[in-house]
DNA sequence: ACGCCTTTGAAGGCT
DNA sequence: AGCCTTCAAAGGCGT
């Protein structure tokens, strides 16, 4: 198995997820290339890392000198020089091991918790670039993946929601039970909604149920009253309209519904220019602002930005999105692969109870122009040279972070056989498309990811829950390329550069590092990983994302001098 | 007011 | 089958 082990045998099993550390297998590649060839990967790899380090370290003042004054740059480039500025002086201290408290999944919500930053009830209904949506305050918090998955926080008495018979009576919504231990997160006052967002805090079980109770035929059914939204109002099918304000089961409001913030204006404004088709077009336009807009479900990584983000905030001074979400990133490779595996079990349990839930959406649905409101997202251009040359020459030294590449996070066929048995995949899956298997396997699959609630324990990504699947070979034991999420095992801890040069030891190389070892180029398909996501993102980052630099954080959460950061960026762009 | 930036992952569409 | 594009969150910043 290709996989590396972070030292512990308890691989995860995702081999695609080494792929998303394509970057750093492509430059691992491009160093092997460059470099003898019999030397170490790690040992090139942690070299480079020095090697950047250090001078990122004793440059990293001069570098601004060094740094040719910009030339024709366009605000934009201004602004990202800043922002790189920012990310270098902050990001430094977040790459060594992250201080994480604990995993939100198996904390107990606790709204005085000091581990809340202030900031962390974040801005309040703000509206997601732009798009005309409202969201509540709760549903911003960083501890969102607070979904707890163990029953202990919820008495057994209570009865699921979609029994739950107790109706508002002005409303003739279903209330949700109230369970005392859910209050705290929803304390659904008349005007104001939980307190502590979750994105899945709608998924919280009850009853000691799984956290994703609803089955396929089930879930629609505390609704009728609910759905009351007129159905010719919206360009979802009754079964389809969130209950109502984008009320879930549990009279929360489901983070991923969002309804479109109508602007007030437009009624009194009509007043004047009532007459005609006008008004009547813009009421048509009002009641399609209406649609509730049903939002992607987060992925892992955005689940863990949202959960992470303030932390950095507080963490460093940094309010710049743009600069956080590239420590975030950073930070996000440098998770251990449990780590990750829990967020991908997280996205992965979203998606699947988005799908329950509006059967009929398709990401498709909230493209530009799709709905109200929505803008067109102005394609960025790729800049010419903007390739990712560079930044393969130049290796990301955080790229060498611990190659937490396996994770048995659920991706479908990818993350179930690996890059290596792409034949075992499902067509969808090789296509990047939806697994089939994964969605016979798990949204057809009624009972719950994990009978007792403990997802920690049992994750229903566990390849063997999930699928019993043919082409589980017995010719490869299950303890390599499909281990389940054992989140009892130890996880590996955060390496750092020293640490990697011993992973380096570690038995097989990631797969990736197989590939890139035996298919040389990088061009098209030359290692497995042009059929990962990550790849697709790699081109899409076009360097000039991924270049970008992140690095020092100054103050506490600075590395030891050993292990700074480097931005890559500078090295990258100190060529020309 | 609105779009861009920036990240990763998922998914749909196009070729 | 592979690549490309869009969207999801977030908040500062530029236009």
């Amino acid at each position: 198995m290709p996989q590396l082990n972070g030292g512990g045998g308890d691989d995860l099993g995702a081999n695609d997820e080494m792929i998303s550390f394509k970057d750093e297998g492509e430059q691992e590649e491009k160093i092997s290339e460059n470099s003898s060839a019999e030397r170490d990967l790690a040992d090139v790899k942690s070299s480079l890392v020095n090697e950047s380090e250090t001078n990122q370290n004793s440059s990293s003042d001069s570098e601004a000198e060094r740094r040719p004054p910009p030339r024709s740059e366009s605000f934009r480039d201004k602004t990202r020089e800043s922002l790189e500025e920012a990310a270098k002086r902050q990001d430094g201290g977040l790459f060594k091991s992250p201080p994480y408290p604990g995993y939100p999944f198996i904390m107990i919500p606790d709204l005085t918790s000091p581990y809340l930053p202030n900031g962390s009830l974040s801005p309040t209904a703000r509206t997601s670039n732009k798009v005309p949506v409202v969201q509540h305050p709760h549903h911003v918090h960083p501890l969102t993946p607070l979904i707890t998955y163990s029953n202990e926080h919820f008495t057994p008495g209570n009865p699921p929601p979609h029994l739950q018979a107790d109706v508002d009576p002005k409303t003739g919504i279903p209330r949700p039970p109230h369970p005392p231990d859910i209050s705290p997160y929803y304390p659904l006052s008349p005007g104001t909604v939980g307190q502590i967002p979750h994105p899945l805090g709608w998924l919280v079980p009850q009853q000691g149920q799984p956290v994703y109770p609803i089955t396929t035929g089930g879930f629609r059914h505390p609704y009728p009253t609910a759905l009351t939204v007129n159905a010719s109002m919206s360009r979802f099918p009754p079964h389809m309209v969130p209950p109502h304000h984008s009320l879930h089961t549990t009279g929360i409001p489901h983070p991923a519904i969002v309804t479109p913030n109508v602007k007030q204006e437009s009624s009194h404004s009509d007043i004047g220019s009532l007459n005609s088709s006008k008004h009547q077009d813009a009421k048509k336009e009002e009641e399609k602002k209406k649609q509730p807009h049903i939002k992607k479900p987060l992925n892992a990584f955005m689940l863990y930005m949202k959960e992470m983000r303030a932390k950095v905030v507080a963490e460093c001074t940094l309010k710049e999105s743009a600069a956080i979400n590239q420590i975030l990133g950073r930070r996000w490779h440098a998770l251990s692969r449990e780590e990750q595996a829990k967020y991908y079990e997280l996205a992965r349990k979203e998606r699947q109870l988005h799908m329950q839930l509006y059967p009929g959406w398709s990401a498709r649905d909230n493209y530009a122009g799709n709905y109200q409101g929505k803008k067109k997202k102005r394609k960025r251009e790729k800049q010419a040279g903007e390739g990712n040359e560079h930044r393969e020459y130049f290796p990301n030294p955080c790229l060498s972070l611990p190659p937490i590449t396996d994770l048995s996070a659920p991706k479908k066929c990818r993350a179930r056989f690996g890059l290596d048995q792409q034949n075992n995949w499902c067509g969808p899956c090789r296509r990047k498309k939806k697994c089939i298997r994964y969605i016979q396997g798990e949204g057809s699959c009624a009972s719950p990811p994990s009978s007792d609630g403990s997802l920690l324990e049992s994750p229903p990504s566990s390849p063997s829950m999930i699928s019993p699947s043919p082409s589980s070979k017995e010719s490869k034991p299950q303890t390599e390329q499909m281990q389940p999420l054992s989140l009892t095992m130890k996880p590996p801890p955060l390496l750092s550069s020293s640490q990697h040069q011993h992973l380096s030891m570690a038995p097989p190389p990631p797969l990736a590092l197989l590939d890139n070892s035996g298919a040389g180029k990088t061009s098209g398909s030359a290692h497995n990983g042009s059929l990962d996501p990550s790849d697709v993102s790699s081109s899409r980052s076009t360097g000039s994302a991924s270049s970008r630099p992140i690095s020092a954080c100054h103050s506490h959460s600075l590395l030891p001098s050993s292990a700074p950061t480097q931005p890559l960026s500078l090295v990258t762009k100190s060529i020309d």
